[in-house]
DNA sequence: CGAGAGTACCGTGTACTTTGAGTATCGGCT
DNA sequence: AGCCGATACTCAAAGTACACGGTACTCTCG
């Protein structure tokens, strides 16, 4: 039904994906400006026009906030394998990982705080049930371990499961760390993440074989 | 500045309490009624009353959403405990601990939505920044850990983080597996954590010993 | 002492204010 | 023709004001 493509039409092509860039920078900046709780017309005054305008380009807030995540997951994706990159073992390699996560989310908390809270569309199916920023880095992660399985020739069954499995660790982690300051650093909580997540919790009990327990949660 | 605490006053202390427990059940009953989305307006008549009861006895939606978070932990923590206890090893405990999870917020999803929802308080310190489900959880798991530390004689500095971070870990996954169903049975699922969370990623990479990679994400 | 007047609350409903998402409509540019 | 943009709206949901009515406690005066 909008076979048409008239050239009328598609000349605004590239001035549609240029704006809709621009408006989701001007987004991204105008929740550091007032906050994760920013309004429609806030972001629309940060990128120096009216909301009709930025409702031109999204449908929804949802679009918007897809598009954030979109945009931030990449600029998180891009530090943390220039991260990883750097590191000697695999292990070193995810403890950079979930440093370069740590340090984004310091620097940028409202930003994260947006960008972590699923807006709770009804349920009804959308065909794909909005892209949150945590989705987006555990697909990557999904991806990633799902080549290490590859190669070391073993199932890749369970690669989803941990990619976000992983993901959600450090971000749990990370959500309690910058909600309720303990006086743990940044990288005294990436150390001990990465521990978790490299041995997982048999180095917790493991080590004295554990003599049998009662009453534990 | 409230010390006279007349009896006039303190006699409806019971009520209070009663009336407020009623309305949270009376709260999750409406969030299983018209979805994670409820409106304060429709929890007020699936409690047989007006908005302004509700009002009385909690300030803000962010209060009642703190009561329900408190009233649902208070249940799964219950499940969970009880499903440990049925596990011989430290690892058979950890599995059904997960499984237990698993179950609940398949049976119950419409209040496990609301429930993981966090609010977005407007960043403003208020004392305690919100006691969201997973906040609860993960410190019920860090006592947990850090009991198992002390046993084995370790520090337990790493506690919290580790607790946070494995109830992140299983809410990850299975928030993923309930938005993008992929197949996996539930039981296929528990079996997938219980692995990364036991053994951690070492286990993926190690076989092999992990040649070099050099563009991972 | 004890009975009635007064007080300190609670319960409930209706009708309001406010805030923020989303829309209608008009004028203007290329 | 077809899109861009702004002003000025609608609409929904959170939260508030107020008014009425009730019950247990307390105070005071006989």
């Amino acid at each position: 039904m909008k076979a048409v493509r008239d050239k009328r039409t598609s000349r605004w092509d590239a001035h549609r994906r240029a704006r809709r860039a621009e408006l989701t920078d001007a987004a991204i900046a105008a929740i550091r400006a007032h906050g994760a709780g920013v309004g429609m017309d806030e972001v629309a005054a940060g990128a120096c026009t009216s909301k009709t305008v930025v409702y031109r380009h999204f449908t929804d807030r949802t679009q918007l906030y897809v598009a954030v995540c979109e945009r931030v997951a990449e600029v998180l994706v891009a530090q943390i394998r220039a991260a990883m990159a750097g590191g000697e073992s695999p292990r070193a390699k995810t403890a950079a990982g979930i440093a370069a996560y740590l340090r984004l989310i310091e620097n940028d908390p409202e930003v994260y705080r947006f960008v972590v809270h699923r807006p709770l569309v009804d349920s009804a199916l959308d065909g794909d049930p909005v892209a949150d920023l945590v989705s987006l880095i555990g697909d990557e992660a999904a991806a990633v371990i799902a080549a290490q399985l590859r190669r070391a020739g073993s199932d890749t069954g369970a690669a989803v499961s941990w990619g976000h499995g992983i993901v959600g660790l450090v971000r749990a982690a990370a959500d309690n760390w910058l909600a309720r300051p303990t006086g743990t650093t940044r990288d005294e909580l990436a150390a001990q993440l990465t521990d978790l997540a490299w041995s997982g919790l048999s180095g917790v009990v493991a080590p004295h074989q554990a003599s049998h327990k009662e009453e534990p949660a």
